[in-house]
DNA sequence: TAATAAAGTTAGATTAGTCTAAATAACAAG
DNA sequence: CTTGTTATTTAGACTAATCTAACTTTATTA
């Protein structure tokens, strides 16, 4: 589903910025300042701009009132997410760059137009599910799998998840995980982290409760 | 040698605009229409571009007069087109784009800006020296070697070129390439090309005459 | 060398994106 | 339900990059 107008640089990420504030509540809306602030401009400013989004039927808005993408307005922003998210595993897998570094180059990349050059970058980079954050990458299509994945270290004391991967696959942690019984699927919940070294306590089946280091919650993939 | 100021999308335009017409000539300058021509825009939006880069210190230039790059206005043209040969490098090799296909999404990479990725990109590419097209890539301190690759079956009829490199580096060839005695340094004088099968007939001493085939041509590298 | 053609510049207007200051609408709270 | 605060929009102005039309300078050539 090819976006039918040609956006400018600007209007992409108003776009964009209007999908990830809409994502943030139930009725999938937002506002004018909140726009502002997210953009960086002022008030003003983003009004303008809504008036042409408007027109263009990408977004759906009334004067005073708030803010909705229109289908086709989330089709663009979700095609703009998913050229971000890819060149952020080439930044990250390929050249190297920390998964905190990737984010900035990404921004300025996601706006090249070639339906090719995506394409193609997607395949050479073996078809990646997921971003360097854990973030889901829409298909060419623009599916998106809205389950977020992180590393079971950052789960918060109390909340429970569920296994999807690792990160490290070498016959050492994946024997160690056979020989404790987790595998994909296996549900976790967070019983307390220790600030001191990292390490987690968590609870595998009703009372099967065990102490795992910092390191192993760094190499397993949960979603919550 | 970094650029000093941040410089738009559209200077940066004008500049390598600039810099490839001049090199075209004796006196390295060129005139407002041809600028107008190459960035396919009118004679008058050159002039108050040229009073702008004027200003910066990017070019030399007065009223009526022909146009030159300062040697600032120089370093800012050849860093964009070190990123721009490098992308196309990287389409090239890694996306498998044909080399015809390149410049086109090149075109819109070079303009990235991040230091770091284009160092860790050539890096990524094995520091490349020549692009698809066989022209030279500046080093990151804007050094460019002034000499373009071809393939030996470009070469015009009655011109004489030395070799360089191969494209194909498979035993067959090299051990072809021994038997005939060609090798890095060798001179070979185009002696006549035949349409029929874009074989050619090449020179390489004095009344050494050998022909050789379309195939062979496409994978010796040769500068004239 | 004077007339004419070509190249280049100035003047004035346009569009996209931005701003500040002022006006207006919506909301919240006594 | 009126009043005050906050959010939003309108009005008017600015900058960068572009254009057309008109004017000026340079180059050509008879």
């Amino acid at each position: 589903m090819k976006p039918v107008v040609q956006l400018s640089f600007t209007e992409e990420n108003y776009l964009k910025a209007i999908f990830s504030l809409s994502e943030r509540n139930e009725s999938f809306d937002t506002s004018t300042s909140e726009i502002a602030d997210k953009i960086k401009t002022k008030p003003p400013t983003v009004t303008d701009m809504l008036r042409k989004l408007t027109e263009k039927k990408l977004i759906s808005y009334e004067k005073y009132k708030r803010i909705q993408l229109t289908k086709a307005g989330k089709q663009v922003a979700i095609l703009i997410i998913r050229k971000h998210r890819l060149w952020e595993v080439f930044l990250h897998d390929k050249l190297e760059f920390a998964w905190d570094e990737v984010h900035e180059v990404a921004e300025q990349l996601e706006h090249i137009q070639s339906e090719q050059l995506i394409l193609r970058l997607e395949k050479y980079l073996g078809f990646p599910q997921y971003d360097p954050h854990g973030d889901p990458i829409p298909s060419a299509s623009g599916e998106l799998n809205e389950i977020k994945r992180t590393i079971l270290s950052e789960v918060q004391e109390g909340k429970a998840c569920q296994v999807v991967g690792v990160k490290d696959s070498s016959t050492l942690f994946l024997q160690y995980l056979q020989q404790i019984n987790v595998g994909i699927g296996t549900k976790i919940k967070v019983i307390e982290k220790i600030p001191f070294d990292g390490s987690l306590k968590i609870m595998l089946k009703k009372d099967h409760q065990l102490s795992v280091s910092k390191k192993f919650c760094d190499n397993v993939l949960v979603t919550c």
